[in-house]
DNA sequence: ATATCCATGTTAAGAATATAACGAGTATTG
DNA sequence: CAATACTCGTTATATTCTTAACATGGATAT
């Protein structure tokens, strides 16, 4: 551990395990590189080189048992912990994340909501109260929260990750339409909208 | 044009463009590329050679006409037209997904939508119809659809998107929890549950 | 008008990434 | 139980992507 590998391996981690999870769940037990690579149209080289980074998980003429590949995948991830996550923005966008992550992933735990709009504030979404930007300023501060979902207009989110140093929080989700960067946070900038655009390149140079 | 550009370079494209417009409303004419590297956090030489890809658009001594610049960059991604995109799934991030290119997506036009659930199939959203499943198949061979976003569970997305092949529809905007892949169609897969695992991964691995 | 500075487009070098090759060890088959 | 087929981990090669270098020509200043 703590030696450096690329992004681009990283990246394609929750991929194998998406896939991994796929197949235990049809009764698949075993699965070899090449197989796995045909799925997933990488090739057999790639994946074994991937997984090497952290270990040796397969064993030769026999392939990788498909539940204990997952298993370390997820551990690598850190998916065998759980992690608390704050929204700052419950709109539409918020609330899909909201449910989606309540229904599919128990190892994050909703544990604050922040919206700033008055029709918001106070009541609750998925059981947890919504807080205006002062009170979630100070619920910040408890220090248990671990990852800040930005679902909200870039001027309030960018306000609030101003106020980030000191609370714990490691890691920041952004949907907002700006890149952010802060010191000691990781960020993932999602855009949605530039997908869209890369995609319309797309339709617009198919063979 | 028809000469193949890498991936890389294409999905940068969306990012140049969106820096472009916030510097041209801040009311800043012209950048280099040294400027606008050192704004973005990539080195001037890649902005050079990626632009170099599709043309010159600077001028030696001077720099980039920002909004020109702007211009030939939604030119190339083809955002000097517009696209009539469908949507199947009208939940939360359905609904979110509609907002949002309603509000700041001009190029996108909205012209159906589809949702298998009793409750809404009949109702109105932002002003469209929503269409239960037979009914949005037929819908579809109109022919005047660009682009389908998935927004629904991978099941019933799977089944229309088994349906696509003469409809004219060239790409798919799927934010489905697997992957697809559709001859002659091209799909951009967002997972955005991925992006959420690979920040878990860099959040036990700050330095 | 002349000289200096700038910053491009482009070519060359370097770094990173992906693919192929291969030796070693396990499972399977007859 | 021997022989064959598999498939891993790993090393080597090939490819792709990124960064640096530089010559050219326009902009700016005096």
């Amino acid at each position: 551990m703590g030696n450096y590998i690329s992004d681009a391996v990283i990246k394609r981690l929750p991929r194998y395990r998406r896939y991994l999870r796929n197949l235990e769940k049809s009764g698949v037990s075993r699965v070899s590189s090449k197989e796995l690579g045909e799925m997933m149209d990488v090739t057999a080289s790639q994946i074994r080189q991937d997984l090497n980074h952290f270990g040796g998980f397969g064993q030769q003429g026999y392939g990788y048992g498909v539940a204990e590949l997952g298993n370390s995948l997820e551990q690598i991830m850190g998916l065998d912990k759980t992690y608390n996550i704050a929204f700052i923005g419950c709109g539409r966008l918020g609330q899909a994340l909201i449910g989606y992550l309540n229904g599919n992933e128990p190892h994050y735990k909703i544990v604050a909501l922040c919206d700033n709009r008055p029709e918001l504030a106070g009541t609750e979404i998925a059981g947890i109260k919504v807080m205006d930007k002062e009170e979630f300023k100070v619920r910040m501060r408890k220090g248990d929260i671990d990852i800040l979902a930005l679902t909200a207009p870039a001027r309030i989110a960018d306000e609030v990750a101003g106020d980030l140093e000191g609370t714990g929080i490691r890691g920041v989700w952004n949907f907002g339409h700006t890149d952010i960067t802060i010191k000691g946070v990781h960020v993932m900038n999602v855009h949605l909208s530039d997908s869209l655009h890369a995609l319309t390149y797309y339709i617009n140079h198919l063979d």
